[in-house]
DNA sequence: ATGGCTTCCGTAAACGTTTACGATTTCATA
DNA sequence: TATGAAATCGTAAACGTTTACGGAAGCCAT
């Protein structure tokens, strides 16, 4: 069922047929009405292939998502809002997405590369951006169309958008200086996610601006996922003073340090605070309830759609500029998991 | 960067080049290391539009993944750690995996159908299978390889790769009745997906094994996540006799279960048995650590992977038959979430 | 010297689209 | 009526690749 065999059902040339298909002007409407009703009709749909190959354009969209071991256990959980925002913009615009989920056995540069030098998408989504990520300067050498979710130290010039980091850890540490808490720790992820480095920069100003010196020593790395957590809890319990408070960058860690802290006879809310990142429908069911912070996934992966459709040529005379390099700002949800300091 | 202007490096016929990068075998070896090299000097891949309007092949396996509501905030950590495995096996057979998340507010059926029409992928993995799944019937016809995760009721005939529903019902009813439990309940997802159904067979079929009669009040049916376990805690509590255990289809259920007992003042493990599905990360940080089962999600996808390649024409030749129509044992890992019934 | 292999390589068609260009018709206007 | 513009459509080239086919060269045996 090509677009000759159409043309053929119709007696007409083909090149009418696909400019009626494409909402060519040069046409007359009563045949774009015989030629789509006809096109329904056999269930013709154009090859993707002979299309893009003649246009030079894919008409999808890359996600590149980092499914490593790390975040293979609660990674979806995340991405999944966000894709069905980026999603809902792309269909407007007859784009397809696609996922491209790099294998942990493969390097990521490597699979950029095969998926870009094949002309497989025209634009990419980047996610878990590193501090020196290659794929950054990689797709701006090549220039291919492309924004990162979570900035990067990386150099050059392109648009990105992340979670507002020093907005959350200033937030949180107003909040348990509020308490009464004194020694707050965070938990942050032992990878080398740029993430990581913002939030121990955003939670040293925090402190700082509070009059009160960084302490190395509160700072605990670990993946960020439940076994993580167990492992921040344990290191916690194992210093001579311990912390009162302790902010995490992963909800999920929350369920690993809540059970370690359950096994040591503690009660999170209670006996130590802790504040969370980032609400979900987890954070909300645990008990004690976490206190985090909400943000709308969903909206976030439109303004992703937007910043990448803003730099793609095709496109951007829809998007404007001005929607590039956000920082997402997120809302604090209080809960049970913390309150004032009730010890000595 | 074409094979054209590799050609004209070269000094050879764009036929050679071909021939020597795909490995064809009247060439001379010489000029193929030639050819092999320039190629990755010059960055040259093989554009995908071209291959695949000349083969007719895109090498591309479609990965269609539900992306609802319901499971959009757990999906991820089930979906992540099957990707893997299928993507394992697809790399070996240079394949390209993608996946392809139909947004809430468009039709499943008529994604498919943009997506097939395009001859965007080879093959398609079909999860989340519904009782009566018009996604079936229409690749069927359409002749597209593919593959199901999950049994349907829909006839025809294709390769399906299911959980040991069944098997999991018998396993915990039966250890339920051991710990001298007789109101057994569970917990099973409200909508279509056919799981469910599969479930409540077992479950039925375990209880007349052991001569109970099977009492419908005691299905709880509910959204998969854990304000659905909320849900059913609150259903159970609710009744006039109580149940003294109940199974949960689902693990991010167990966390909204264990709130509203909380809420309530029961403790899970000793004042109700709660074995819940599927062993993760959670599973075992939950307070009490839940009684699960216990499966390698990896190789699932692995032979997932295998399933479809097997009716795939190209590719049938190294997977037998065989490893078709699979249901996936599982593996029980006891927790803390269930024991003797201490009751009256 | 001729014929027949084998080895290697070049030529050209084909895949399904889109689109620049030109051809034809229609129609109003001079 | 002649003319030009507008509307509509057909023709053919082009995108990058693979592959069937044939040709050229080399070699050996007759």
């Amino acid at each position: 069922m090509s677009i000759r065999d159409l043309a053929r059902h119709l007696n007409i040339s083909i090149g009418t047929v696909s400019r009626a298909l494409n909402g060519k002007s040069d046409v007359n409407p009563e045949t774009r009405e015989r030629v789509l009703q006809a096109a329904k009709e056999l269930g013709y749909v154009p090859n993707q292939s002979g299309r893009s190959l003649r246009q030079g354009t894919t008409n999808t969209i890359g996600f590149m998502i980092e499914s490593s071991i790390e975040t293979a256990d609660n990674g979806g959980s995340f991405f999944m809002p966000v894709f069905e925002g980026v999603q809902s913009v792309f269909r407007r615009h007859q784009l397809d997405l696609v996922a491209l989920l790099c294998g942990t056995d493969e390097d990521p540069g490597a699979y950029l590369n095969r998926i870009v030098g094949r002309r497989f998408v025209d634009g990419l989504i980047i996610s878990a951006t590193m501090r020196n990520d290659p794929r950054i300067t990689f797709l701006l050498e090549r220039k291919i169309p492309f924004v990162t979710l979570g900035r990067s130290a990386t150099g050059g010039q392109y648009p990105w958008i992340d979670l507002d980091f020093e907005g959350v850890a200033a937030t949180a540490v107003t909040r348990l200086l509020k308490f009464g808490h004194q020694r707050i720790a965070i938990g942050v992820p032992a990878s080398d996610i740029n993430l990581g480095y913002v939030f121990v920069d955003g939670y040293r100003r925090a402190l700082s601006a509070h009059g009160i010196s960084f302490d190395p020593d509160l700072v605990f790395r670990a993946n960020s996922n439940e076994e993580g957590g167990y492992r921040v809890a344990t290191a916690m319990l194992a210093q001579k003073q311990m912390p009162t408070a302790v902010i995490l960058v992963n909800e999920n860690m929350a369920i690993g340090l809540y059970r370690r802290f359950y096994e040591a006879g503690i009660h999170p809310g209670r006996d130590i605070a802790v504040v969370g990142f980032r609400e979900s429908t987890q954070s909300r069911f645990l008990s004690p309830t976490l206190t985090c912070f909400r943000i709308s996934l969903r909206d976030l992966g439109i303004k992703l759609a937007e910043a990448l459709l803003s730099t793609m040529p095709a496109f951007a005379s829809n998007y404007p500029q001005d929607s590039i390099d956000l920082v997402w700002p997120m809302e604090l949800v209080p809960g049970e998991s913390d309150g004032p300091w009730l010890g000595t």
